[in-house]
RNA sequence: CGCGGGGUAGAGCAGUGGUAGCUCGUCGGGCUCAUAACCCGGAGGUCGUAAGUUCAAAUCUUGCCCCCGCUACCA
C-alpha cells in the first residue's frame, strides 16, 4: 500500500492575556476546514493550534487579577479549548509555550544556536519608562517624548541583551524567496522585502532582564527569551523536535510532507523574515507555503479588539444561529487573504442565501418529492436519456473539479463558491425538468425517475464537498438522503449511480430562515452594544 | 516622506488588450415540489482623474486625487 501522504497546517499561538474574541475564531475555522478537507482528500495531517502565554503583559494581568502568572494561563488556555471544542475545531494537539516540552525546547535551540554562534550578547537600547518599567520604540512614543501608556516623559537607556544574527542569513533568505515563489501567496513579501530587508534588517533582540514571566536561558538566567524565538518554536516543539521523541518531528517535517502555516497580517514580518531564518540557523527545511490571511473588521472598517468594544465572542452566534452558518460565513464571505468584514446584512443575507434557499431548500424539495412520487425510496438510476440530465451530470464534474481546484491552493473561499454553485445546478434543474409536470404522464414516468436520481446525487455530492465547512449539517443532509456510508466517502464522490433503493428519512428543516429585522437588531446589539440603524 | 494594496451598476466584488460581468437589492414575469423559497427577463456603470501608447484599454505607460494597511522587535 501506497504511504499516505502528510500534511502539517499550523495557525499562530494566540497571545493569553485575555480571552478570545470572533477575530480568533476567524482563523480557526479557515485552517480547520483546510485540514478537514485534506484529511478527506487521504491525507494524514497534523493540525495544530495553541497559546502563547509568556511575556510582561501577561504577568502584569495576572497582577491585576490577583492570581499569579501559571493560574491566569492556565484559565485562559482552557478557555480557548473549551471555545474551539465549541467550534468543532479538528486541531490535533493544543500546544503551549509554557509546556515543558516547548520551555526544554527553546532552551536547547538557545544553546545549540548559542553555541554556533548565530546568539551573542549585546546591548538593545530603548526608550525606557522607568515608573512602568517597560521600553518603547520611537514610534510608539507620545508627543515629546513621553510613555504612550502613563504619559510621562521616557529616557533612553541601555540594556543588556541577546541578539540573535539575522544579518548572516538574509543573502541565503533573499535566494530561497527567489527560487520559492509560492513561499507568501498573494504579493505579501514585496512589502516584507521593501520595508524591512532593503533598508537593512537589524539583528534580533531575543531576552530581556526587565521581566521574568519567560524562559530563562540557561547560560544567563536573569534574562527570559523574549517574544518571537520562545513564540515561532511551537510549530517544532508540538513536533517533538529535539526531544526524546520526536517521531512526528520525522513524519510532519520531512521534506516530503506538505507544510502550510497561517498567521494574520500583523505578524507578517516574524512568519516571513525571522522564522525562516531561525530555520536556516536549524538546518532545517522552510514550509511550504506562509499564509498570510486578512483580519475580520467591523461594518465600519475598525479592527476587531477588546479594547473597541466591538468584539463578540463566537458563542452567541452559535448559539442563535447553529455552529455551521457562523464557519460558513467566514469562510464564504470573507475572501481569504484579504479583510473581511462581520456586519449583520451580510451575516444574515449570506446564511438566507445560500444556506436557507439553494442548500437547505433544495434539500427539502428534493425529499418532498421523493416521498410525493416514489414513498421515500430512491428510484433506481439508469443511463441518462434527457439532454438536461446529461448536461447537469457533466456540470457537477466541472464544479467539483474547480472546487479541488480551489481548495488544494488553499483558496476556500473559492471552493465554498463553486460548491454552492453546484448545489444550485439542483435547483435550476428542477424548475427546467418541472418533475410535477412529468408525475401527470406514464409516457414521462422515465424521465421523471432520471431527474429525482440527479437530484440525489447533487446533494450527495455536494453535502461531501461542503462538509469541511458544514461540519454538522452537511453530514445531517447525508443522513436525511440515508446515503449509505461508503457512498459519503470522498473516495466515491466520482460513482454515479449506486443511490438506488435507498429509503430516505426526510426530517428537519437544514437552516431556519433569518428575519432580517429581528436579527439585525439582534446582531447589531452583539457588535456594537447598541442597535445598529436598520439597513 | 517611503513601501504595499485598492478606487468597476444602490451595496459587495470578478475581470491584465478585442462588443462591461457576478452576487445581493430593485422592477416585471413564470412555476407550485420547496423554508413568501425556486426559475426567467428588464432597468441600472462615460470601469477615481488627466494625458499617452495602440486599429483596439477597466486591462499597458506617466502624472495627479482619494481610501486602507505597514514602517522594526509591539499577538
Amino acid at each position: 500500500m501506497e504511504k499516505k501522504k502528510t500534511f502539517y497546517i499550523s495557525t499562530p499561538i494566540y497571545y493569553a492575556s485575555a480571552n478570545l474574541h470572533i477575530g480568533h475564531s476567524y482563523c480557526e475555522i479557515i485552517t480547520d476546514s483546510i485540514a478537514r478537507y485534506k484529511r478527506e482528500r487521504g491525507y494524514d495531517v497534523f493540525f495544530l493550534t495553541g497559546a502563547d502565554e509568556h511575556g510582561e503583559k501577561i504577568a502584569k494581568n495576572a497582577e491585576l487579577a490577583g492570581k499569579s502568572p501559571q493560574t491566569f494561563v492556565d484559565e485562559i488556555a482552557n478557555n480557548f479549548k473549551s471555545t474551539w471544542g465549541k467550534l468543532k475545531i479538528s486541531n490535533d494537539d493544543f500546544i503551549r509555550t509554557t509546556d515543558p516540552r516547548h520551555v526544554a525546547l527553546v532552551k536547547k535551540v538557545f544553546t545549540k544556536l548559542y553555541n554556533q554562534g548565530d546568539i551573542y550578547k549585546g546591548k538593545y537600547q530603548g526608550w525606557y519608562c522607568t515608573p512602568d518599567e517597560s521600553f518603547w520604540t520611537e514610534s510608539q512614543l507620545g508627543p515629546n517624548h513621553t510613555c504612550p501608556e502613563c504619559g510621562r516623559p521616557v529616557q533612553l537607556k541601555d540594556e543588556e541583551a541577546y541578539f540573535l544574527n539575522v544579518k548572516k542569513y538574509i543573502p541565503q533568505l533573499l535566494k530561497f524567496y527567489d527560487e520559492h515563489p509560492g513561499f507568501v501567496p498573494g504579493g505579501k513579501l514585496n512589502e516584507m522585502i521593501n520595508t524591512f530587508i532593503k533598508p537593512g534588517l537589524e539583528d534580533l533582540c531575543i531576552t530581556r532582564t526587565t521581566f521574568d514571566w519567560g524562559i530563562p536561558i540557561d547560560q544567563d538566567p536573569k534574562h527570559v527569551v523574549y517574544v518571537w524565538i520562545d513564540a515561532l518554536l511551537n510549530y517544532l516543539s508540538a513536533l517533538g523536535f529535539l526531544s526524546d521523541d520526536d517521531s512526528k518531528f520525522k513524519k510532519y517535517w520531512s521534506k516530503d510532507t506538505e507544510i502550510v502555516q497561517f498567521a494574520g497580517r500583523e505578524i507578517n514580518r516574524f512568519h516571513t523574515i525571522y522564522w525562516p531564518i531561525l530555520l536556516f540557523a536549524l538546518n532545517l527545511r522552510i514550509p511550504d507555503t506562509i499564509f498570510i490571511h486578512g483580519l475580520l473588521l467591523t461594518r465600519s472598517g475598525v479592527k476587531l479588539s477588546k479594547s473597541l468594544g466591538n468584539a463578540p465572542s463566537p458563542l452567541p452566534l452559535i448559539d442563535r444561529y447553529s455552529l455551521d452558518a457562523l464557519r460558513y460565513y467566514m469562510v464564504r464571505e470573507v475572501p481569504i487573504g484579504d479583510d473581511g468584514s462581520f456586519t449583520p446584512k451580510q451575516f444574515i443575507e449570506r446564511i438566507n442565501n445560500d444556506l436557507v434557499n439553494n442548500y437547505g431548500n433544495l434539500l427539502n424539495r428534493s425529499l418532498s418529492m421523493i416521498k410525493k412520487y416514489y414513498d421515500g425510496v430512491v428510484p433506481v438510476y439508469v443511463e441518462p436519456k434527457g439532454e438536461l440530465t446529461r448536461k447537469i451530470y457533466q456540470d457537477i464534474n466541472l464544479y467539483l473539479k474547480e472546487y479541488e481546484l480551489q481548495m488544494d491552493a488553499y483558496n476556500i473561499t473559492k471552493g465554498a463558491d463553486a460548491a454552492m454553485k453546484l448545489i444550485n445546478l439542483g435547483n435550476k434543474y428542477i424548475e427546467d425538468q418541472a418533475p410535477w409536470t412529468l408525475a401527470k404522464s406514464e409516457n414521462t414516468k422515465a424521465e421523471l425517475a432520471e431527474t429525482i436520481y440527479a437530484l440525489c446525487e447533487v446533494l450527495r455530492i455536494g453535502s461531501i464537498i461542503l462538509r469541511p465547512f458544514l461540519v454538522e449539517k452537511a453530514p445531517e443532509a447525508l443522513k436525511q438522503l440515508n446515503v449509505p456510508p461508503e457512498l459519503t466517502k470522498y473516495d466515491s464522490i466520482r460513482e454515479i449511480g449506486k443511490l438506488g433503493g435507498v429509503i430516505t428519512n426526510k426530517g428537519e428543516q437544514l437552516f431556519p430562515r433569518l428575519d432580517r429585522e429581528v436579527e439585525t437588531k439582534f446582531l447589531a446589539e452583539l457588535i456594537d452594544g447598541r442597535p445598529g440603524e436598520k439597513e
